[in-house]
DNA sequence: CGATATCTTGAGGAATCTCAATACTAGTGG
DNA sequence: CCACTAGTATTGAGATTCCTCAAGATATCG
């Protein structure tokens, strides 16, 4: 990552100052859409921004879950472990995403940045305070719940019952998905993540996801760039590969 | 499917009257938890029951999402198709479980009975209009997603990382906890499902799934019992193989 | 009581994992 | 600017879990 990267929402010393959430982009896609310009300033008001560097924890699994955060530059991921270490990751979280919702106070996984991240800070007890005086946030929250856990279906049916080839073009398909969402080219799909993390998100091993890779581009479905940059090469059979078709 | 299966909406000549949703057992389970008999009463007027009997559809994939529905008893299962019918089971509803939601206003997923089950079924547009009305009912709404994504972090962990025996141990121990919460008995564990069903809920096969439980009952961690029960016979050892302890 | 579906068990095979070596990449210090 | 080091990625060979195919046993339902 290039130094000059600091990324967005710079301003202010400590890292904890007001925000102009008037000039966040990424707000259409986030919990703040739709808000007027003085529940804004009320959300302002209760949030700091924060930076971590690549492979920074913002929290761990049992943490008492007393913040939220909103995601609004780089990749952070979300993962459980088991006693003997195995581990699997259930999200990458790019700009505009949403983490901290938690059943019993306590986070139920761990998130870590993958790349240097910017991410506005809630704490919980200001935030349910706030979803209570702005409903319109609560939907929008509950909105982006129920993505979320369609999103969740789609993987169970990929971890349950997709082969690794099938996995792999559905991950690259996803992320050039959601970088389209967000704006950014969809194909040279910018990957991020380890083959380590990829592995452990659509439970395989490295060496897999690895192969895979070397498979896809054997077959001239993708291809590998400079800047972990993925071209896809042949859309269409990335897609029907994916869809096991 | 014998052909006098056809009834739902029984009770009342119309299929569509009050019903007594004061007398709902598990009411305390569900979104109406907490709602005033007054609120009670409109929640009522846009509901009707319905039975479905053992394999009956109450909805398929991409179908457009009109009815929410709420069980009441029996047991109902949630499965995604791939094209060349590989099939992952997403869920399974118990008593008190909510179902319908929708991102893009067609159903993520196909819905079927698994047993003879009585739902409440409400039209998704009353619904809104009363959770606009109810903030309490959507506060609640919000909870139980939470904890069904939560639920869905879990079976990502399971699928992406378990063994076949984890996988077996930790769903007969998340249907003894399901049980226990909703006052029954959580030792000899009620398994209305069929191997087939289970295999797709795990992502393994039937057989893998009948050798498992062998396996299990040999090693004196489970024995089976009459009418799809199984006595967890040794339920600190069950729990330490479904966390990979 | 017979028919049909479901479940169990067996044998062999395939996808993926494990272990191990090599290649690459990026950052570090000379 | 280049060698060096540490981490990451790729490739290979063999092992293992789980799957596939097939038969037999058991349960269910009319």
């Amino acid at each position: 990552m290039p130094p000059h990267e600091t990324g967005r929402l710079r301003d202010g010393a400590a890292g904890a100052e007001m925000h102009p959430c008037g000039a966040c982009t990424i707000r259409p896609l986030t919990v703040c859409a739709a808000l007027e310009a003085e529940e804004l300033r009320r959300l302002a008001d209760i949030l700091q921004t924060q930076r971590f560097e690549a492979g920074q924890t913002l929290f761990s699994e049992g943490d008492p879950a007393d913040i939220l955060y909103n995601v609004t530059s780089g990749t952070v991921k979300l993962y459980k472990l088991m006693p003997d270490g195995r581990r699997q990751i259930t999200g990458f979280l790019l700009p505009g995403d949403f983490v901290g919702l938690s059943v019993d106070d306590t986070y139920a996984y761990t998130a870590e940045a993958v790349t240097q991240s910017m991410l506005c800070r809630f704490p919980r007890r200001k935030m349910e305070a706030l979803l209570e005086e702005f409903p319109k946030m609560q939907r929008r929250l509950f909105s982006m719940a129920s993505n979320e856990l369609a999103a969740a279906q789609d993987q169970m049916l990929l971890l349950g019952r997709k082969t690794a080839k099938e996995k792999i073009c559905s991950f690259l398909h996803l992320l050039s998905q959601r970088a389209a969402r967000r704006g950014h080219k969809e194909n040279p799909v910018h990957v991020p993540m380890s083959r380590a993390d990829i592995a452990d998100y659509l439970g395989l091993t490295t060496e897999t996801v690895s192969r895979t890779f070397t498979q896809l581009k054997t077959a001239r479905v993708i291809s590998l760039l400079e800047g972990n940059k993925v071209q896809i090469t042949d859309m269409d059979q990335l897609l029907d590969i994916a869809e096991g078709a």
